[in-house]
DNA sequence: CCATGTTCCGACCGGACAGTCGGTTTTCGG
DNA sequence: CCGAAAACCGACTGTCCGGTCGGAACATGG
């Protein structure tokens, strides 16, 4: 009727929210639709009135997540200006995100890839999604870097790898947070990534110059909006 | 009988091959012990002559796998003496390692690490096992760069940070296979691994000595041949 | 207060699969 | 060559779960 599309919206999300955290906790395959429903508190067969099977639930869930790990990455670059700063915020970002059920984000996270990477996951005909995901991540951190180049905070030289160094960066904090799941109690993650982040510094930091103050005040929010 | 060991041992590493296969491709759960039975060559119920369960069996075929990696890592260091070759040879064994069906070897490392940390996972409870794997591999690498250190190649200072470069070794390298694995076709797996390796050696190597020129003459040419 | 469309759900179905069971074949010492 | 133990396996069972179905509950608008 007339409110069908707000409100059925809006209880699709939630289901769709109920299912991440089953998703996240079970894995896919492991996650019954049942429990799901019983989550969100609605009967099993409600969820196909909202969704065409289990892989679309999915997909959504998945939605729900990427929406949310986006707009970490966007706060983090409105609260912070330094390029450097910011990437080591979002490397905290990376490791604390959500405890309601402990580590669970970051178990979807790699749910997530497997299902992109093994044959008859939920994303292995979707590969476009993730990739699209992947490539917005990178772009993100790789436009950091070359702001961060436009403002003389880096050095010039390196905004010709900033992709590569993009992706260097985003893979260690790939396998760190594996490490960090696997780990737990023998790596200190804070100071591994503090490791990490000091030796990356001298790289990319241009050696500090006599100042142009008034300068870099107003190209600064330009930044980091666009995705 | 007599050789009921010795035979039924053969049998068991059979078995738990055919299964790594099988697991490496569908993933703990997908995977059928039917599927694996035939994979093998015998009636499913032959499996449980040798395996109490499906768990014990994906127990098996981790082991088997892990040994194989060991190995990798044990055959480059005798064939390679530079530390950093040893990295690099070390690097590239986890990007190639097995394309019999392509990429199983690297998704069932990340089916093993799912299986660490999700709850009710078969390697949830034996989080030990994972974590000897894990140091062992870990300790190998510090001693590369400790050898390293001791034998002049590489600076002294770096030695007491030796873990902590390997754990960022070994992050980077889990994070790259992941990334090549959903990235297929964008990234440049080996540019990326030759540009981190390139922005370490700086860190580590220490600046060239008055040579003893005849030793390093013979540790070239064994290096590029094996898989 | 009826008629109609929408949301909800309990009960059921069919298939998949781990694990069991009973019996057959193979092996081998004596 | 015999007999017992070991290796093997086809058929079966119980369970779990994704997905369907038919109807109840509810809102809506005339």
């Amino acid at each position: 009727m007339n409110r069908t599309n707000p409100k059925r919206a809006g209880k699709a999300r939630e289901i769709a929210r109920a299912a991440l955290e089953q998703f996240a906790q079970m894995g896919f395959v492991a996650a019954s639709l049942e429990k799901i429903a019983a989550t969100a508190g609605i009967g099993k067969s409600t969820i196909y009135e909202y969704y065409k099977n289990k892989e679309e639930l999915f997909v959504a869930a998945v939605e729900e997540a990427c929406e949310g790990w986006f707009n970490d990455i966007r706060e983090i670059c409105e609260q912070t200006r330094d390029p450097i700063e910011r990437l080591a915020r979002i490397a905290a970002s990376f490791m604390d995100c959500a405890d309601y059920p402990p580590k669970a984000f970051q178990r979807f996270f790699f749910e997530i890839l497997m299902q992109t990477i093994t044959e008859g996951g939920v994303f292995f005909t979707r590969k476009h999604f993730i990739r699209e995901v992947h490539q917005k991540v990178l772009r993100n951190i790789a436009d950091i870097l070359l702001t961060g180049v436009s403002r003389g905070e880096l050095k010039p030289e390196i905004a010709k790898d900033a992709e590569k160094i993009a992706v260097t960066f985003l893979a260690f904090m790939d396998g760190m947070v594996l490490n960090s799941l696997v780990a737990e109690g023998y790596i200190d993650v804070e100071a591994q990534i503090a490791f990490f982040l000091k030796n990356l510094e001298p790289i990319l930091r241009a050696p500090a110059r006599s100042e142009e103050p008034g300068r870099d005040a107003q190209r600064d929010q330009d930044s980091k909006d666009k995705r």
